[in-house]
DNA sequence: CTTGCTGCAAAGGTTTTGCATTGTT
DNA sequence: AACAATGCAAAACCTTTGCAGCAAG
């Protein structure tokens, strides 16, 4: 059984906000947007709800670059990141993950989740990049 | 054309050390093992030649768990993480990354690399595991 | 010789943590 | 009334950077 939680106005307002988006935010940009609604609210009580959002599998958390990055979609989809510009974008191909899925034969790994992210470079950074 | 560099006692170390394991170490491990042979290196000028190898794309550069990792290992593979105790496997399957490039109809992403990481138990934490 | 690379030390940036207080349940 | 969660501040942590001297080409 999972440990007991309470439902706050900060945990709520940052699992709302990261629903209405598609931008795969850190906890900082997530912290800069909850806090027009709580004034109140530190950093460290993001960091705190976003990690337990992750442990209770309620969130996704990426590691992009250095940073988390945090995404409330948590259906099975794959992340196009740009080597450039650094936009991180989503890509919905269902038979990717379920390929990954039935193909696992990995004698003595027991997977709950599969990542799957691309590097290189998105249409703006690609068509403006004459050396690459 | 790539960038001039020069080959130092401390980057062939360094690229040695990681094509003689199978890993997945940190900067600081990898540190901890040249640092035998030689006992000035800094722990700045392995972060500075993992990060100039991975760049010219000798090694591959993964984060796992808030730090970056270093695999000498550039053929295509995926990496089996262990969520309770850490630990980094390789899963050699030629068929998942071809199928991935194959359904590639990214329209508008142009990948140079293809990442794919499962998360979940190992064997042998999967055995203790009597709650999960 | 040129200039890329090193060691050293210090800084940078993200994420976590201790503690007293607050607020859910 | 319990105790999970918060705000605040400080710490922890990994990684990068400035600089003067060194060394590969």
């Amino acid at each position: 059984m999972g440990k007991k939680t309470r439902m706050t106005s900060q945990r709520l307002k940052i699992l709302e906000y990261l629903k209405s988006v598609k931008t795969h935010p850190t906890a900082e940009v997530v912290y800069r947007h909850v806090k027009k609604d709580l004034p109140a609210i530190t950093l460290a009580t993001v960091y705190r709800n976003l990690n337990l959002l992750a442990e209770q599998g309620e969130i996704l958390k990426l590691e992009i670059n250095g940073e988390f990055h945090f995404d409330a979609d948590i259906c099975c989809h794959q992340h196009c990141v740009c080597k450039k510009c650094g936009k991180i974008m989503d890509m919905f191909n269902k038979d990717i993950s379920n390929y990954i899925k039935n193909k696992l034969k990995t004698r003595g790994f027991y997977p709950d989740c599969v990542n799957v992210m691309l590097k290189g470079l998105c249409k703006k950074c690609k068509g403006g990049d004459k050396n690459g």
